[in-house]
DNA sequence: GTCTATATATGGATAGAC
DNA sequence: GTCTATCCATATATAGAC
C-alpha cells in the first residue's frame, strides 16, 4: 500500500479534511500548523510539501468544493416558477447540512471586511447563485405567477433563514431544546427547515398574500 | 485638560472604540496589540494597564453593549400582536445598523464551535430576545390572530434577513450594486430592509395567508 | 499614568538528513 | 516523501524608569 501512487493524493485530501474541520470550528488565523499535523497526524513540514504555506492551504480547501448548483434548476424549462425555487430551498437547505463546515468557512470569510483574493471568489461565485435565484422571482412577478416582493431582499431571506440556522448551531440548538449543536444537523431538523423555507416562498410570494 | 478626573475613563472609551471596530474587521486573533495601539494613538502597555489582558480587552467590548431591548416591548399592554411584531422588527434592523460592529463580532463570537465563558453569555442574551418575541407569536397563534407556523424557524428568519444584509455586507453590496459596503448602512436601505421584515411578518403570519 | 526595554512564547517556514 | 532541528518573525505581557 506503501508504494501506491495514489497514496499522495490521499494524504492531500486527508489534510484537506482536517484542515477544513479546524478553520471551520476555530478561524484561519487560531489554527496553528502544529495543532493541524497533530490532528491530522502528520509532519509539520507536510504543509509546506503539500501546499506551500498555510494561506495556500487554505485557498485550497475553499475551493476545492465551489461549485455552482443553482443554474441547472433556473434553466430548466420543464418546472414551473413556484417547482424551481422549492428545488432550489431544498438544494440550499441540503448544501448547508452536507456540507456545513464548509458553508461555514465561506461565510465567515465573507463576512470579515477585508478585499482579498479569496473573499473577491466567494463574493462572485455567492452572486452567481443569487442572480440565478433572482431572474426567477423577477420572472414570476413578471408573469404574475408571485405577488409584487422585494426580491433582492427575498432571496437574502432564504440565504438568511438556512445561513443562521447552520452558521449559529449553538444558538440554534439552545432555541430547538436540544442537548448539542450536532443534534440540529438531523434528519429532522433538515426536513423542518426545508418546509419552512417552502412555507416561506409560498406565504411570501402568492399573489394575493397582502 | 490633563488634569481631569475623567481622562482615564475617556481613554478606556476610547481603546474599546477602536478595538471593536478592528476585531469586527478583522477577527479576535488576526488583531494584534501593536496595530491596536497604533490605531488608537496609545500605547501597548496601556492596553494591559486598563484591561489586563487582550482577552479581558475583548471582553469588556462585548459586555459594554450587552442590553435587552425586546422585554419592554412584549409585555406592553397597549399594543397589539402586529404593532409588537413591527416595532420589534424596527428596533431589530435599527440595533444592526447603529451598532453593526458590535453586532458582527458577537455573531462571529457565536458562529465559533467553542463553548467558552462568552459564547454562553452571549447565547443566553440572543435566547432572552429569542423567547419575547417567541412569545408574542405563539400567543397570536393560540388567540387565532396568526397562522399556525413555524414558531421557532419564524423568529429564526427575521434574525437571518437582517443579520445576512448587515454581517454580509461585502456580498450585500454586489446584489445591491452599491459602490462600497459602507453604502449599505445608509438610511435608504434601513428604511427598506425594515418594510422587508414588516411584509415578511404580515404574508408570513396572516391567518389565510395559505 | 505613561513610556522603553525586555522576557518569553509561539507560530510559519525551510534546510538538510534519511 | 518524510522527518528533525532550527531560523526568524511576531506576538503577549510586564518590569522598572520617569
Amino acid at each position: 500500500m506503501k508504494s501506491d501512487k495514489h497514496i499522495g493524493a490521499d494524504k492531500r485530501e486527508a489534510i484537506l479534511d482536517v484542515a477544513e474541520n479546524l478553520f471551520a470550528d476555530f478561524g484561519f488565523e487560531a489554527v496553528s500548523i502544529r495543532q493541524l499535523a497533530k490532528e491530522a497526524d502528520i509532519n509539520v513540514a507536510m504543509v509546506s510539501y503539500y501546499f506551500g504555506s498555510k494561506e495556500q492551504l487554505y485557498k485550497a480547501v475553499i475551493e476545492r468544493k465551489m461549485i455552482n448548483t443553482t443554474g441547472f434548476v433556473a434553466s430548466n424549462p420543464n418546472m414551473s416558477h413556484w417547482e424551481k425555487l422549492e428545488t432550489i430551498g431544498d438544494n440550499f437547505v441540503d448544501a448547508f447540512f452536507s456540507r456545513r463546515k464548509f458553508q461555514q468557512i465561506i461565510f465567515r470569510e465573507m463576512a470579515l471586511n477585508q478585499r482579498t483574493e479569496i473573499t473577491d471568489i466567494l463574493v462572485n461565485h455567492m452572486q452567481n447563485n443569487f442572480r440565478n435565484v433572482s431572474g426567477i422571482i423577477r420572472d414570476g412577478i413578471e408573469k404574475g405567477v408571485f405577488r409584487k416582493v422585494d426580491v433582492e431582499l427575498t432571496v437574502m431571506t432564504m440565504i438568511g433563514i438556512t445561513k443562521t440556522f447552520s452558521n449559529n448551531s449553538q444558538l440554534a440548538c439552545h432555541i430547538m431544546k436540544e442537548a448539542s449543536a450536532d443534534d440540529m444537523f438531523s434528519d429532522k431538523y433538515r426536513r423542518r427547515l426545508k418546509l419552512h423555507v417552502k412555507d416561506f416562498f409560498r406565504s411570501h410570494l402568492k399573489p394575493d398574500a397582502i
